[in-house]
RNA sequence: GGGCGAUUAACUCAGCGGCUAGAGUGCCACCCUUACAAGGUGGAAGUCAGGGGUUCGAAUCCCUUAUCGCCCACCA
């Protein structure tokens, strides 16, 4: 039998071959028809663009956790894996291979073989990413396998927007965008690098209208003020309120521009005390145009390749740089500019392109944040979803709370086309509804039926030109063509990608369609993420899920550490120093770098993982030890004497549970395996991954293998004892594998067969139950009984614990051969019985005589104060080392002693003081003058 | 600049008002002891970031400084 299992553990033997047990067993796989409450998670889709780091491997070996460990409750458990197509990342990646490759931009092969050519990419990628998460161990119904761009997201995507486009919440409206001039197409904020850039500040002179004065402002971008259409001033700086509202002449243009007060713009302490205004090319400056509702004009004076435009007057046609210089010398000719002087100011650039960024004035969709924003904040202020840790509760409201309006029309081609056809009105002006209103109207060449799956909203980009934009709901391909042969035009750009995972827990569950996978699973159950989309995923889905549904999409979010490299980054694909986890699995395993990451998912801090390459130039860490020492731990233990000794030849077969016949420390790992359980589900129930780690090392290692299976050794060999002992040891591996399975599935399921095999009945009636599972993935989770705890079993233990160790201790300083019996006699203390002496002499290889009273010790002799009695012992003692041992110790008792009695001194702590603490502090001190007095 | 978090042994982290502050790795000594050298036994190692305060009692609570991480805003 154990010829067939590899002496050491071997994860790579194991791994794959429980893998496609659980995989052809279905085992995995969600029925909503089966029994069991509901348990659902849905995963954070990967970006497609990357291969997964060590922060996706933690973020799904913690749902693993959650997963596995629910179905072994008996839940009906769902959880759903897919991939995010990720917009603009995707995109460029593959026009940056187009680039490379065939030195061609996206508009050389145009929008379809682009988008063609991303599918292509996308499924080759898209694989290796789940291959990864199966490699983890992850347990996700597969079948139910997801990407945002695939045809039932496509659907939730399309109606959701109908439904808000017809609701009034989407309008089109006017945006700042970062606009790349040299690629023509608008970047993200992430895209966006800042560099140092030498330049100069230019100090203008603007003529106040009906005065002899001028006011200075100064800027960094003279060829801007082409584009001004107002000069702020702080409202209290009395150098200058006099002016607000007159004018201002704007030079070499004679343009009129008021003069008007803003006093968030305006920091009276810097500078003039002067801002020119150009809300079509500065941030900020647009923030003054949208606070002025209307009264001040906006004008953009740049065209899409970045020249000035027909605005621009004289300067039309000319490059940003040109422009820049002409403007300056027109004014020094002018004598209009009083200064000059070098400046330095942080330029953004294109990570693309490499080239300066433009804001860049656009007619963008927006979805209206006030309407959505509120419930979804009222539902975490009241706990229908909790926040673990509770304290990301507060970026989610405060970001919420500000309901910005979300921009979420994107200038790209790979994403979900927005549905919106637009059209020049032809009615009369007059009749023409007003800005951005929603209005109902019937196209004459659409039936009445037709009619009624369309929205109709204006939109008015120009003064003199109204169009209006009609959104069509979907699964009505006809009336798009129908719309499309009346002069429609369909809008160009794409959505935000987060627009899509917004609807992700249930587009995924079947939404809009009523499946019977939505009614079982929605809402789901917890969302595990990290902490840095809180805002851009987590409080999108609650808005969508309660505008759609009507339900929040989940009752818990979870919020795991940050995994970062050595030198504290945090992964990120943008950064290139993320690591693979399969690199990890090869060099560790996946139980391993499972157990390794949850023990280091704790509540507050970041962890940072050293990496180094290893000879065959994989990335991984000597962090990862910890599991791989672990797993081989739990190899041997299993394998080499737990089964070991049930299948043996001479093993005692199965006989009925006896409990009279248990040891001392028999009882005290069964109390000890059902505290560790009571450990782990108080620690799961809170989302403390750390702690359940922790409970299980500590109860398997320590508890178990250091001193049960020790504990064991002696009465295996016993006839009368063994077959009660096989029972024991058979049970705490059962519960203690059960208790492992959803932080290391692979090597427990592996064991859980063989023990299968040799003792396929066990269990501890009403101490530790183990109904028969074939498959542990399928097994049942352990459960406390109260009746096993024993809490005089744990005190008495825990004394041999610690005269053992005392014991070892004094062998070490004498440097006493293992093998050696020392001898020893012993006085016991009160509660010390015949079997815990007899185990402290089988853990420390000696032997006690007990006497009955105090002996004397003369010199060459000692004396030695344990938990279990004083130990009197004469042949080994070597007075100097002995005179140390004493002398060190009496120090001990000596500071002990001190600390104590001035505590026990202050008339405050006894006073104030709770009662039990002052009495621990005087048995304390009793006990440490008791010790110094008995040795001499 | 605003919000949140962190700073504990050489490294990675627990502990979050009351035992002499813990674990794993690394280090030192001894040991291939019949599950395990990816191991066993024992040991050394910390002014709990600095400074103030509250308290009988502070790593733990409050204030402050410094450094780091995340989110948001970034100055004409």
């Amino acid at each position: 039998m154990s010829g067939e299992v590899s002496r050491t553990y071997e994860p790579a033997s194991i791994e794959a071959k429980a893998y496609e047990v659980w995989l052809e067993e279905r085992c995995f796989a969600a029925d909503p028809a089966a029994p069991g409450e509901p348990y659902c998670i849905v995963i954070p889709p990967p970006n497609v663009t990357g291969a997964l780091h060590l922060g996706h491997a933690i973020n799904n070996t913690l749902q693993d956790i959650l997963i596995r460990m629910h179905r072994m409750r008996g839940f009906n458990t769902l959880w759903i894996p897919g991939i995010d197509h990720a917009g603009i990342a995707t995109q460029a990646v593959v026009e940056k291979q187009l680039k490379e490759k065939e030195n061609k931009t996206r508009h050389d092969i145009g929008r379809e073989a682009l988008v063609e050519r991303i599918w292509q990419w996308k499924q080759q990628f898209g694989d290796r990413i789940l291959e990864q998460l199966k490699r983890l161990g992850c347990s996700c119904d597969w079948d139910r396998a997801r990407f945002t761009l695939d045809e039932q997201c496509a659907r939730a995507v399309r109606e959701t927007f109908f439904k808000l486009f017809k609701d009034g919440l989407i309008y089109r409206g006017k945006r700042l965008v970062n606009w790349d001039v040299h690629l023509q197409t608008s970047i993200s904020d992430d895209e966006i690098y800042h560099e140092t850039v030498k330049t100069s500040l230019w100090h203008v002179k603007y003529p106040i209208v009906d005065t002899d004065k001028f006011m200075t402002v100064a800027t960094t971008r003279p060829e801007t003020m082409l584009g001004d259409t107002a000069v702020a001033v702080h409202s209290e700086d009395s150098r200058w309120n006099w002016a607000i509202g007159k004018f201002a002449e704007l030079p070499l243009t004679g343009r009129k521009i008021p003069i008007i007060a803003d006093d968030i713009l305006v920091d009276p302490k810097f500078g003039s005390g002067v801002v020119k205004v150009t809300p079509a090319h500065d941030p900020n400056d647009y923030a003054v145009w949208q606070r002025q509702q209307g009264k001040i004009e906006i004008i953009n004076i740049l065209n899409p390749d970045g020249t000035i435009n027909q605005n621009g007057g004289k300067y039309a046609g000319m490059k940003r740089d040109a422009a820049r210089k002409k403007v300056v010398e027109d004014l020094t000719a002018l004598g209009l500019l009083a200064k000059e002087e070098p400046y330095e100011t942080p330029v953004g650039h294109s990570d693309r392109s490499k080239t300066p960024v433009e804001p860049y004035l656009s007619d963008q969709w927006f979805v209206k944040m006030a309407a959505l924003a509120e419930p979804a904040l009222q539902v975490v202020r009241d706990g229908i979803i909790k926040f673990f840790p509770e304290r990301h509760a507060q970026q989610y409201l405060s970001w919420l709370g500000e309901k910005r309006d979300w921009p979420i029309s994107r200038q790209l081609w790979w994403g979900h086309r927005i549905p919106v056809w637009i059209f020049l009105w032809k009615g009369p002006y007059a009749d023409a509804p007003s800005d951005s209103q929603h209005v109902l109207m019937d196209l004459p060449y659409l039936t009445p039926e037709q009619n009624r799956q369309i929205a109709v909203q204006v939109i008015r980009p120009g003064i003199h030109e109204i169009y209006v934009g009609i959104s069509v709901r979907p699964g009505y391909p006809d009336i798009e063509r129908l719309l499309e042969e009346a002069g429609g035009q369909r809008d160009p750009d794409v959505l935000d990608t987060w627009f899509s995972s917004a609807l992700w827990p249930h587009s995924t569950l079947g939404w809009p369609d009523d499946t019977p996978d939505l009614r079982k699973w929605y809402p789901t159950s917890v969302l595990v993420t990290a902490r840095e989309i809180i805002t851009l995923w987590v409080a999108r889905m609650v808005m969508t899920g309660l505008y759609n549904m009507k339900k929040v999409p989940f009752h818990h979010v979870y919020i795991h550490t940050v995994i970062q490299d050595g030198h504290g980054e945090p992964m990120k694909k943008s950064k290139g120093n993320g690591v693979d986890p399969v690199d990890v699995i090869d060099t560790h395993g996946a139980d391993a770098l499972r157990f390794t990451l949850t023990h280091m998912a704790t509540e507050t801090q970041d962890v940072r993982l050293p990496v180094k390459k290893d000879a065959q130039g994989r990335n991984t860490s000597d962090k990862f030890d910890i599991g791989r020492n672990f797993s081989n731990k739990i190899w041997q233990v299993a394998n080499f004497f737990v089964i070991q000794n049930l299948a043996n030849p001479g093993a005692p077969g199965p006989e009925p549970v006896d409990e009279t016949k248990w040891s001392l420390a028999d009882r005290w790992i069964v109390s000890r395996f059902n505290r560790t359980v009571g450990e782990a589900d108080a620690a799961l129930a809170l989302y403390r991954f750390d702690q359940y780690a922790k409970a299980c090392y500590d109860f398997v290692w320590d508890d178990f293998c250091a001193w049960h299976v020790e504990a064991s050794k002696p009465t295996l060999k016993d006839p009368a004892r063994a077959g009660q002992i096989a029972n024991v040891l058979a049970a705490v591996l059962d519960g203690a594998l059960r208790l492992m399975h959803p932080i290391i599935p692979f090597i427990t399921e592996t064991i859980w067969w063989r023990l299968n095999e040799v003792r396929p009945r066990r269990g501890l009636p009403g101490k530790i139950e183990c109904p028969f599972s074939k498959r542990l993935i399928l097994a049942k989770w352990p459960s406390i009984n109260a009746s096993a705890i024993d809490e005089k079993s744990e005190l008495e233990f825990s004394r041999v614990r610690e005269t053992s160790s005392a014991i070892r201790n004094l062998r070490n300083q004498y440097n006493i051969e293992p093998k050696a019996q020392i001898e020893f006699r012993l006085l016991p203390a009160a509660n010390t019985s015949a079997e815990s002496i007899a185990f402290i002499q089988s853990f420390t290889g000696s032997v006690l005589t007990p006497i009955q009273q105090p002996v004397e010790t003369p010199s060459g002799s000692s004396t030695m104060i344990t938990p279990c009695g004083q130990l009197f012992f004469h042949p080994f003692v070597d007075a100097s080392v002995e005179g140390n041992r004493i002398a060190k110790r009496k120090d001990e008792l000596n500071r002990q002693i001190q600390t104590l009695r001035g505590r026990l001194g202050n008339e405050a702590y006894i006073s104030k003081a709770p009662a039990h603490l002052v009495q621990q502090t005087k048995d304390q001190l009793a006990g440490a003058e008791a010790e110094l007095a008995k040795l001499g």
